[in-house]
DNA sequence: TTTTGCGCTCCCCGCCGCGGAGTGCTAAAT
DNA sequence: ATTTAGCACTCCGCGGCGGGGAGCGCAAAA
């Protein structure tokens, strides 16, 4: 990877200039003219003096032009030296703040939560939203209960990690009654509550096998209950924990780019894989990570930059979130977007005691 | 509506035309006109008296052209004759069969199988899948259970319906131990159990608050819970019985359509309304039903058709799937694909007891 | 160091003309 | 009475052409 600019290496007019170069391009999507810029930029300079300006920016691998009688448009590391080191971020204002708010108040369950988070990202920026659910990376088993739905029928809950909660229905072998079900949850946290759930499910075979000859009949048909309840579980795993919206809002960007390139990127939407392993990379950073056209690494990004933000609650990264869209993005608006929602939406999550 | 054409109504020669020239068109996309025809149709004429038939065709509104001097392109009203007295349907080879079978193998949760089933259907057809999930038309309460999470965090159980499970954390105002959840439960299941979700809701607030007076104090905390938890409840619809996969496969076949329409079909998709509306209509139809082009009445499937089945398990009704596509797909196969895949679904749906 | 002036490049757009595919019509053939 | 052949016509698509516009780089002047 290319090492990126240090502003001081640059004048403050080479700056200045730049800013507001890539401004305009984000504004216009065309490449910007040495007259444009004269004429926009509070500096008055000629287009001429502009133009040596430029080409020492495009020396530096900041800003090409499309073509050798064109204007000039930022390159993917010109816009990380703009994101870094010269934009300004927006104010939000309070209709916004306001409305994030309400759509994060904490009132109900955590996956419908998480798509609006997800929704609302890409109704404000106007961009494809996306969040990263909590992976577990590792699920204790906190509790486990057993509700008679019939006579045979039995509905196992587990609670994982303090906030996760999956049920499935087993169906036994003979009758059990609601005290020996009691009787047979009693048991199980006794022995499994705490323990981590992998180790639960690759151990209790053997163990259970053991213990079976050591206890009662009663116990017996119990401790098979069991081994069928964690079977099952095992088909269970997080597979779903990336939540996209506002997909179609690309369609409207990508007046530049073609079907195709758009179709590989919704592909790899609805295959999750790349998006997962980037936002991966993003939960470790401490706030705003962005990931700007080529340097994401993965090829239907490019052209694409992806604004990022972990979210925590109860002192806890739980996941990732953001937003997807054209490099040339207005970042002063969507920076505090997705920070402020991050931050929301770990409030909602917090202590929801 | 207009009305559709009696096949009566016309020669076997103009019909045996008629389908060569869907037949045609369909393969490659591009109009067709009396050349082409000649050669490729059995039957041995001369352009011109092809050119005299495709007039009465057009005349008839089976056929129009783009242009004057173009070839010839089937309408709604040609494909609905095509679809309903000319098709041959395919016999599927065993390769596809095994497929769908093995996909659809009753082995897990209805949601997963749901899912597995929309995307097989894209899989298979290169087209859109759908699958509309089992509406319940009304939900009975069976059961309502608290497993206490911490003293003031508290896990609500509900039971509907058989099969369906909602289960959401809420916090209490006070410490509740699992003796009086216990009671709590005991007390509402004996009230509400068997009673209509809906009435529940609408009622519980005013009855629990009658009673609220006659009862002990221990008990009007659990009163309030239980407004909580049905309060809370009332968020939770299910709203997303559409299962959509394969979306991306359109955007190669739609190399007619724009990306204007594309975007528009794919906001259909996201805000589900309109498709669900059409599907509700296919579920009372015995069997395979086609939408074709403006037929469907909504305007976003203006050249795409939609082949639908319902399926059924246990002798009820439970659904719609179907697969969508541009109205210049392969009927021939597409048709047995959606029908062996509702029948197919059905039977793993089927007393899952 | 900045500006002016100049020549040059390249894109975009409208225009033209042509070949190809296909049509409708009429008159001849079967 | 059909079917066919012939013919004139229409329309699309495409490539080539040319002018206008925007922009660049370079060199010489300020």
């Amino acid at each position: 990877m290319v090492s990126n600019i240090d502003p001081s290496q640059l004048s403050e007019r080479s700056l200045r200039l730049f800013k507001s170069l890539v401004e305009h391009f984000i504004e216009d999507g065309a490449p910007v003219g040495s007259r444009t810029l004269a004429r926009d930029s509070k500096l008055n300079l000629s287009p001429a003096t502009i133009r040596n300006v430029m080409a020492d920016l495009e020396a530096l691998g900041l800003l090409n032009s499309p073509h050798i009688s064109a204007g000039r448009v930022p390159t993917a590391r010109g816009y990380r030296l703009f994101v870094d080191s010269l934009l300004s971020v927006d104010h939000l204002d309070s209709a916004e703040v306001d409305q994030i708010a309400r759509e994060l108040a904490p009132k109900d369950d955590v996956p419908a939560l998480m798509q609006r988070a997800s929704s609302m990202l890409s109704d404000i920026t106007r961009l494809a939203g996306v969040v990263m659910l909590p992976r577990p990376e590792q699920s204790r088993l906190r509790q486990i209960e057993f509700v008679a739905l019939s006579a045979r029928r039995i509905l196992v809950i587990l609670v994982v990690n303090e906030r996760e909660v999956q049920n499935r229905i087993i169906n036994t072998a003979r009758d059990f009654s609601p005290a020996e079900l009691q009787q047979v949850s009693n048991y199980l946290n006794e022995i499994f509550a705490g323990k981590e759930l992998n180790y639960v499910r690759a151990t209790i075979l053997d163990e259970l096998e053991k213990m079976k000859e050591q206890v009662n009949q009663s116990m017996q048909a119990a401790i098979e209950m069991a081994q069928t309840a964690f079977d099952a579980e095992a088909t269970i795993e997080p597979d779903d924990d990336l939540l996209f919206s506002g997909q179609t809002n690309l369609m409207d960007v990508a007046e530049l780019a073609d079907i195709d390139q758009l179709k590989k990127l919704f592909e790899s939407f609805n295959q999750k894989r790349d998006i997962l392993h980037l936002l991966e990379q993003a939960i470790n950073a401490d706030g705003i990570q962005i990931f700007i056209g080529e340097e994401s690494g993965y090829d239907v990004l490019d052209n694409y930059s992806v604004v990022t933000a972990p979210y925590e609650a109860d002192g806890q990264m739980l996941g990732v979130l953001g937003v997807i869209g054209p490099t040339r993005m207005h970042y002063e608006r969507v920076i505090p977007i997705v920070d402020l929602t991050a931050r929301m939406l770990g409030c909602a999550l917090n202590t929801r005691s």
